[in-house]
DNA sequence: CATTGCATGTCGTCG
DNA sequence: CGACGACGTGCAATG
């Protein structure tokens, strides 16, 4: 989990013009920009706008080295070539530097890694613990039931002899409901399993996804995620 | 199109904790990072690892307050707190300032903006010039022709009488096959079309995918992006 | 190593 | 403004 990559960064403030070839091309005239080269290689283009996804970018492992400008580009006040390869695919970047305005380098250090909460994974686990929000008298079967599609988020025991999935998202949207009708679909075939229904959960259901999943008889359930996570720690299972 | 926001950018490297609350809670203990704070009021928190998305981030429209640190964290050794609040979500940055090793700030000026070419919509209007890859005989008859659950990319005329609904995709993977389906079931309601048949046009087709489309009797075309934009100039339509 | 599904996804476009 | 699909998606977990 853990980043533990160190080496120095490099700031550089610079007029730059740069031209990306590789699963697409892209082109940017030139302008001051903000560059970032970081230990393990990556660059970053940033203008002043946009957010934290920079205009143009390298991710590792590449490589950086620095050319001449071709006559042509000297003449139109190009200094240095900055030339930037992916190691594995054909993906270059290619940083025409025409002035420096700021050049700095510092060394980082480790660094401890960012710790999350309340992602979709959290979410599963307190529903598997609340299964009751899910209807009454269900028992956990399994959390991530393999099946040759892919794992199902809940499978749960219908005390009326049948079987439920469930498939827990933090947003509900189109794919979601699809690909639990495909779960659904399959389990259904297993006879050990009895007749099988399909559950939506998430915080948030979109209108669309709604329709689609309740066209193909699967229930909605919003999940309220502080109610869920104010249950986790006190034994209040009832209600 | 073009980006021509402009303003100041600060670079600060500084030894900082981060605490992220929003959609989820992050937290970043003490280490020394790569601040910028963009003029848009966007933050972004890099470590020198990584590629270009950022440890911790707020992105626009958001606003930047400078408070002091609570007293267990100025014993701590925190300087100041930059508090950054999203202005429409309750999305908040919290970050603890340790040591500031270096503070800059540059004004970058307009961007002319990024120019791409390549992406999924070159590959349609190829295709849509050169039909007959999909098959011999077959005329255009629009593209993204519309229906209540979305635009199909290609619809084309059968002279057999049927109609063809193509949906392409740079990568076809599951989904894709999904979205065909759902259009040739409705399109294949609409007795003015005749009976539609569906084809997967794609740069690569995953197995999976191929597999569920030719399981639902939808035809695979793997398209080869270069030859087929080495007969856009000339009209070598033949063969 | 390829595949799969999540993401504080972000970003455009269209209704 | 919300919904939806594309993305140079990136990224981690998993078979």
């Amino acid at each position: 989990m853990d980043n533990n990559d160190n080496g120095p960064v490099r700031t550089v403030i610079a007029r730059c013009g740069v031209d990306y070839s590789g699963r697409l091309t892209a082109h940017l005239d030139p302008a001051r920009r903000l560059l970032i080269l970081k230990a393990d290689g990556s660059v970053l283009v940033h203008s002043d706008g946009g957010s934290y996804k920079p205009l143009n970018w390298m991710n590792p492992p590449c490589t950086f080295k620095v050319q001449d400008p071709a006559p042509e580009e000297a003449q139109a006040g190009v200094t240095e070539i900055w030339l930037v390869r992916h190691t594995k695919t054909d993906d270059q970047l290619r940083i025409q530097i025409y002035e420096v305005l700021q050049d700095s380098t510092v060394e980082l250090g480790p660094d401890p890694g960012l710790v999350k909460d309340g992602v979709e994974a959290h979410l599963q686990r307190l529903l598997a613990e609340q299964v009751g929000l899910v209807g009454d008298g269900l028992r956990l079967i399994q959390r991530e039931y393999p099946t040759a599609i892919g794992p199902v988020d809940l499978l749960l025991r219908d005390p009326a002899g049948g079987t439920v999935a469930v498939e827990v998202k933090r947003r509900g949207e189109i794919d979601g409901v699809e690909q639990l009708t495909r779960y659904v679909a399959l389990l259904d075939r297993d006879p050990a399993l009895g007749p099988v229904r399909g559950v939506f959960a998430a915080q948030v259901i979109k209108p669309q996804a709604r329709v689609l999943a309740e066209d193909r008889g699967l229930a909605c359930l919003v999940l309220d995620y502080d109610a869920m996570r104010g249950l986790e720690d006190p034994g209040l299972r009832l209600f």
